[in-house]
DNA sequence: GAGATTAGACAGAGAGACTGACCATCGTCA
DNA sequence: TGACGATGGTCAGTCTCTCTGTCTAATCTC
């Protein structure tokens, strides 16, 4: 079966290049306190503030793991916890001005590299990919 | 810039959903001793065994990483560490029939998960989502 | 050959992830 | 309405992974 690289692994390279640009770009704007762990939950917080549990799911980290990361975001002072007004036992995660901050020049970089990567792949297949991944997302996203 | 998720995240998702069904199969077939970074490090073992430094290089980890992992597949009985012909100082790492056995155990998975891609895209998209990744490994990965 | 480089190992430390136990609150249904 | 299972979150302990730093042996370069 010599079939080349798994698309697996294919699809790893890309992702992991750009998540490597944008913990360096975070690291070169000041933000050089935030692990890839960190980054990965952080990522997926809300603008309205998310539940913990929710993180953890979407991160697909145990609850501990995720308030272990969350407890070094709020200390770095990237979100903070407050209570959640629909759920005495919940509290939501909210990014602060300086999470927002970061996340900004986050989006900055990938803006950056999704260009560079439609650069070399051209618009027509740069737009396929991103179809075709949204459709397999369908099968491999327990939580889209 | 409501473009919905990055495409960095959609390559991500995909990925882990692979990663995932081949750990869980390999555990099925009972190779349940093998763990996630172990098996990022196995699956760049080529079939006439591999420096470690080569696949601390490929795996992106520092070489003592590599060794640590390599050290436990050892003990598992997955690969062993063989003198270099070529070259004094290194080693080789190469699989063994046990390592094998497991390495066509994960081939099968993954072209079962590959087959339900396609499936699901068509074989339309699927050949042309693999021959997107190629192209975008061109600039994504240092080490094709 | 001398010196720089490279392959790899050893030691120690920190981060990340898990399991298990626990408490408080919520939702349901008798 | 109140008992009970389910859910959100924390605390404690452990194991795995990964790094930095240091070291030896072998190779390469001049």
């Amino acid at each position: 079966m010599p079939s080349g690289p798994t698309v697996g692994l294919l699809l790893f390279l890309p992702y992991r290049a750009m998540e490597a640009r944008v913990l360096a770009a975070l690291a070169e704007a000041g933000f050089d306190d935030v692990t890839l762990a960190q980054a990965r939950v952080f990522q997926r917080i809300g603008p309205d503030g998310t539940r913990l549990t929710d993180l953890a799911e979407q991160a697909q980290v145990t609850k501990q793991t995720a308030g272990f990361l969350v407890d070094q975001l709020e200390r770095a002072g990237y979100v903070r916890r407050g209570p959640d007004p629909a759920d005495g036992r919940a509290r939501l995660v909210r990014i602060t001005s300086r999470g927002s901050a970061a996340q900004a020049a986050a989006a900055e970089v990938v803006a950056e590299v999704e260009a560079e990567w439609e650069r070399h792949l051209g618009s027509r297949r740069m737009g396929a990919l991103r179809e075709t991944l949204l459709r397999l997302r369908e099968i491999t996203d327990p939580y889209a």
